[in-house]
DNA sequence: AGCACGCCGACT
DNA sequence: GTCGGCGTGCTC
């Protein structure tokens, strides 16, 4: 043997469960300096974008070790082609974290790797620039400036006369400045200049002095500063929990550290981004799905240089590189959104708690309505548990009164009682939220003659078909599973009858008979149809005003938005989560109403929350009511232990799907042997069908597995995964593994 | 996952 | 006679 081979440790974007070796190329001295590095690399018959995550110097030549029988003779190892980052793009702590994901959730490192990277810098383009932009007058411009009629682009000219702005500034002082950006550029009386990121000291604002709640909730987060310590800020709406964040940011930054803030996808709204702003006196970064790629790629690189020094953003933004972390905080950690369901499924709060103990920062978990999951860890005593029960300022809780709708005559799913009630809440001049949770104009369509209903043919539960949802006020049916859409026939297809009937409500239909019923006030409705465009929230809450009015919505008018005129607050339809199979069912639903509860009578204004049932007397609405979130958490914690479920139990969920159901069955049943083989405290149920057995034309089935023991189920993972890789039937299926599944169906 | 290679139907 | 259907197999 000659010199040393050095040989690269690839991984790569693909689903396979290992690395891929490459000889660096001609000329370049390897190095472990290499490692964290992007690589261009022939794979196949295609290029790949890869990171270099181990390098073999020496061993090989040496011809000893393990490291030897790890790799090919380097001989028939193909060359890299490129080397992409001048120094490594990924390293120390969030690379460490990233290859624990990539352990804990059974995933292949490259996967995970491509998760947490931005499109751009996936693709192989190089660390963006992060120089700011800012705009200012041309000399024509000056001089125009008087001359412009009145509009957005005079405006812009207005505040540009004064001297040049800063996009973040354009941001905070004038709604949808770019518009007149560029029309202003385009006659080339403004012009768009590169500024150098320079790290402005904080010039913070001061907020409403903390009560003594918040000031002891402050403290105990900065008495952790510089290690890791979990807070879990268990506080009621209203109570103030931004206030907490605000102040133990701004602590973060006059250290010269750095802040994460995870919010819901429904969380990050201008409005918060503002204060945040106003606040902390230093540019607030946001990420969230709304970005374009290259916005995206910039925040990326602007916190791998630690130039942004405070981010706001969704799931994803779990994943940025922090080198002068000081605090993370995670809002609403009880909400779902935190946990991605296609792909890497993996919870950001989850993560973010893994990434706090390696960065040795506290992370804040903030919510109303804890998840159990955290609840238990507070009081197993892991988390800090900082109670804030007082509402700021003067606003008193709601009172809450069940509505037995048995027997009721129901005018689109509301009784007379909740008419009533809304009728005079209006009376005062107050405005009501009917909160709903089914969008579309009505759950089913039925042939009133012969009981044929409308039903998608790709889908299907165990019992039928999926009903397919009547839109357009009656005039469209769409599946809300696959997303299929077709004209509402206007006969019976069985039968020819014109007997046809919108079964149950929605909000469209609960829209139009608030509509009818109450021609004097506008009705808005607030769901995934009407909202489509970012941002529409925001502006339709604004039309909306103070005046009296109603608004109907699904889940996302449960939290953020501040509607301080809002008195009543109707639930209807909350039967089907009290007797969802879906363990998890009751913990969401619990969280909802709180939530949903807590928008009404903010400031000066009492509310009321009206909840209709049919079921007034079950134990969830029971204890809610008479102990609150906590008391039902605590009846629920117990449930979940008799039960075998989480918190007190370990899940991992196989699903399979394939064209037919047999195929996906013989996987996962050679699954559930190679799982079984490896041994350990485990148990396995299923092959079972998915509780949607058939969707967008594919036949699923599922294996959970479940462990008291975290270790026991990773172990069996271990053991058994590389086998399931290479069962021949694994490729006849497209098959996926999810540890910590949110919800089984 | 891609992408190629590889054997059987309806088309210029 | 070819274009193309998607089954199986591989990727350092």
């Amino acid at each position: 043997m000659q010199s040393p081979q050095p040989v690269w440790r690839v991984a790569l974007p693909v689903p396979l469960a290992r690395l891929f070796d490459y000889r660096p190329p001609a000329g370049h001295a390897a190095s472990v300096a290499d490692i964290g590095r992007r690589v261009r690399v022939p794979f196949g018959s295609r290029e790949l974008v890869g990171l270099v995550v181990e390098v073999l110097v020496g061993v090989l030549a040496e011809g000893v070790g393990d490291g030897a029988a790890d790799s090919d003779a380097p001989a028939t190892l193909k060359p890299a082609s490129a080397l992409l980052d001048p120094t490594p793009l990924l390293h120390g702590e969030l690379l460490d974290s990233l290859r624990w994901l990539a352990r804990y959730s059974h995933a292949p490192l490259g996967e995970v790797l491509a998760t947490a990277l931005p499109t751009l810098l996936r693709h192989g383009e190089p660390l963006a620039d992060t120089h700011a932009w800012a705009w200012q007058l041309s000399e024509a411009g000056r001089t125009a400036r008087e001359r412009l009629r009145p509009g957005k682009p005079r405006r812009l000219a207005e505040l540009l006369h004064a001297g040049p702005r800063d996009e973040p500034a354009l941001d905070d002082a004038l709604d949808d400045w770019r518009g007149g950006a560029r029309a202003l550029a385009k006659r080339g009386l403004a012009e768009r200049v590169a500024v150098p990121a320079s790290r402005v000291a904080p010039s913070p604002q001061p907020g409403p002095p903390p009560n003594d709640e918040q000031r002891a909730a402050i403290d105990a987060v900065l008495a952790a500063r510089g290690r890791f310590a979990a807070f879990l800020l268990d506080g009621v709406t209203g109570s103030g929990k931004t206030e907490v964040y605000l102040h133990a940011i701004a602590d973060c930054l006059a250290r010269g550290k750095q802040a994460l803030v995870l919010v819901p996808e429904i969380g990050l709204t201008p409005q918060t981004l503002a204060r945040f702003r106003a606040r902390l006196g230093v540019p607030v970064h946001a990420l969230h799905s709304g970005l374009g790629d290259g916005e995206r790629a910039r925040t990326w690189a602007a916190c791998a240089r630690g130039e942004a020094r405070v981010v706001v953003g969704t799931r994803s933004a779990v994943f940025l590189p922090l080198p002068d972390a000081g605090l993370i905080v995670i809002d609403e950690e009880h909400d779902g959104s935190f946990k991605q369901l296609d792909g890497l499924r993996y919870h950001a709060r989850d993560f973010a708690l893994v990434r706090a103990k390696a960065l040795r920062v506290p992370i804040i978990l903030g919510s109303a309505t804890p998840s159990l999951e955290s609840l238990k860890n507070a009081q197993a005593e892991r988390y800090g548990h900082l109670r804030l029960r007082a509402r700021a300022g003067v606003a008193v809780p709601p009172t809450v009164r069940v509505v037995d709708v048995r027997k009721r005559p129901l005018e689109a799913g509301l009784s007379p009682e909740l008419l009533a009630a809304i009728g005079a809440a209006l009376d005062a001049g107050g405005q009501v939220l009917v909160f709903k949770n089914r969008r579309g104009y009505a759950p089913v369509l039925l042939c009133h003659d012969c009981g044929w209903s409308a039903q998608c043919n790709r889908c299907s539960t165990p019992t039928q078909g999926t009903p397919m949802t009547v839109h357009a006020g009656g005039r469209r049916l769409q599946c809300h599973h696959c997303g299929a859409r077709r004209p509402a026939p206007n006969a019976c297809p069985d039968c020819g009858g014109l007997a046809l009937q919108s079964q149950g409500a929605g909000t469209e239909r609960i829209e139009e008979a608030l509509n009818a019923r109450f021609p004097e006030v506008p009705v808005l409705r607030i769901d995934r149809g009407t909202t489509q465009r970012r941002d529409a929230l925001e502006g339709m809450l604004a039309t909306f005003g103070r005046d009296p009015g109603i608004l109907v919505g699904t889940q996302m008018l449960a939290k953020g938005h501040d509607l301080p005129n809002l008195t009543l607050v109707a639930v209807v339809g909350i039967d089907e989560g009290l007797f969802s199979a879906d363990f998890r069912a009751p913990e969401k639903l619990a969280q909802l109403l709180v939530q949903v509860a807590g928008r009404a009578g903010r400031a000066d204004k009492p509310g009321q929350v009206l909840l209709q049932t049919h079921h007034p007397q079950h134990p969830l609405l029971m204890t809610l009511l008479a102990g609150g979130y906590g008391a039902f958490a605590q009846a629920e914690l117990v449930q979940r232990e008799e039960a075998g479920f989480p918190p007190f139990a370990h899940l991992a969920l196989m699903r399979a799907e394939a064209k037919h159901a047999d195929v996906a069955n013989a996987f996962l049943q050679a699954a559930r042997a190679a799982l079984q083989a490896a041994g350990g405290e485990l148990e396995l149920n299923g092959p079972l069908p998915a509780p949607m057995p058939r969707r967008a034309g594919y036949q699923r089935l599922q294996l959970l597995l479940s462990s008291p023991d975290r270790r026991a189920l990773h172990a069996a993972l271990d053991a058994a995964l590389p086998v399931i890789y290479a069962l021949p039937e694994a490729r006849k299926v497209r098959w996926s593994l999810d540890v910590d599944p949110t919800d089984l169906y």
